[in-house]
RNA sequence: UGGGGCGUCGCCAAGCGGUAAGGCACCGGAUUUUGAUUCCGGCAUUCGGAGGUUCGAAUCCUCCCGCCCCAG
């Protein structure tokens, strides 16, 4: 009968209702705000991720006591209702808990990911469609995208904001139900639509740092739950020689320089490996950084699950690299970098994106990395 | 207590009579919806101490202090 609208549903817009997880900041507001202004019959759910209480004082993080008040002011605002969800619990159990286990095993984890993957979409999927929503729409910077086989996920068109890194998870079942209308836009519009409608979050800085940390000291956190992990150890050479002491394996990463108080080298040092196990942390010179080979585990496929010649990122912020994927019967995939690529950490996530380094074909957590040269 | 060497920023280290390089570390900022990386900026009015020579010394001289090595 007719097209479908822009959200591309057959029904015209009034009829089409959408769920928008609203986190109180600018994004997903005017993400709400501009789906309203279309005519969707918009519903705002924000998700109370964790104790606000001492928490709630916390700027620019998401989700905290004065985020939901800001949420629930601007469906205020634009007249449409708006329901805070309590996930709690599972935030807890399927997120910070990981993440405190994850740095124990001497891992650099991504709770953003584990949120989206384990929480935002799915109960709160479910809880979309439970409201008969037609589709759930948030903030985030990417495109979905209506290929041939399927929804696809595609980088943003802001390259400064591209998030598709952290959404590499999202099956597509999920990605046929979500909608990200921010994918199109530059950042620098999307603040300005914010002032153009009035929104009050429309100066609201840009949150940064993990939502569920307070002050930045994630490792504070992590000695709560795990206060095992705060073994003090050796900060050793790739030959074992001792040159230093640190307080805790989680206050590393791969990569990291920084923080490691090691003076009177002619070059700087990094963190090359984590030993959790003995409590070392084993540094060297850059060149011990590079990586050519590793395995990935929980692979998530976009695009038929295949070996590709693509390129992959395995940091949020680092360009793609030429890479070789092959996935494995388990759910694996080993990728190898030709060039080499440093500061592969265990724990974060290794992105495959299309050639034109724009689709993404998949993505999966990081196991291992062989590093070029041996370190220990 | 014979001989030799050395003491320059927290660490390493240039300098060798003309008015304190650099690296590492550290600190601050920018960037970053993870943690990092990266980038920018800061970091010895002073050269173990006290005298002296000189227009001028970390650089030369004297003494003292502290290390190190060789020989005893």
């Amino acid at each position: 009968m007719s097209a479908p609208n822009s959200l591309g549903i057959v029904k015209p817009v009034s009829a089409t209702r959408v769920v928008v997880a609203m986190s109180g900041g600018v994004d997903s507001s005017v993400t709400a705000a501009m789906l309203k202004r279309e005519g969707y019959d918009v519903v705002g759910i924000t998700l109370q991720l964790y104790d606000q209480g001492e928490l709630a004082k916390r700027k620019g993080a998401c989700c905290a006591g004065q985020d939901i008040y800001d949420a629930r002011r601007v469906a205020e605002t634009l007249g449409f209702p708006h329901y805070v969800l309590d996930y709690e619990n599972r935030f807890r159990d399927r997120v910070i808990t990981e993440f405190a286990d994850s740095y124990a095993r001497g891992e650099t984890p991504i709770p953003c990911i584990r949120c989206n993957e384990r929480v935002k979409f799915v109960d709160l999927l479910a809880s979309a469609r439970e409201l008969g929503a037609d589709a759930l729409a948030t903030g985030h910077y990417v495109r979905r995208v209506d290929g041939a086989g399927g929804p696809e996920l595609h980088a943003a068109v802001d390259p400064g904001r591209d998030q598709s890194y952290f959404l590499f998870a999202t099956t597509r079942e999920q990605l046929a139900f979500l909608r990200f209308p921010l994918g199109g836009l530059m950042k620098r519009d999307v603040r300005a639509l914010a002032s153009e409608l009035g929104l009050v979050v429309a100066e609201k800085p840009d949150s940064q740092d993990i939502c569920f940390v307070p002050d930045g000291d994630y490792a504070k956190l992590v000695a709560r739950l795990r206060p095992d992990a705060m073994k003090p150890g050796d900060i050793v050479d790739a030959k074992g020689r001792v040159l230093g002491r640190h307080d805790g394996v989680i206050h590393f990463t791969v990569g990291q320089r920084k923080g490691l108080g090691l003076s009177g080298n002619e070059e700087p040092l990094f963190v090359v490996r984590l030993d959790a196990g003995e409590a070392r942390v084993i540094v060297g010179p850059r060149e011990l950084l590079r990586t050519r080979t590793i395995e990935l585990k929980e692979t998530n496929w976009l695009a038929p699950m295949e070996a590709y010649d693509c390129l992959v990122k395995v940091r949020s912020t680092r360009a793609g690299v030429p890479a070789r994927v092959v996935p494995h019967e388990d759910g694996g995939a080993t990728i190898e970098i030709a060039g080499g690529e440093e500061g592969v950490a265990p724990g974060q996530a290794c992105v495959f994106y299309a050639e034109d380094g724009v689709r993404v074909l998949g993505g999966g957590w990081i196991a291992r990395a062989e590093p070029i040269r041996s370190a220990a």
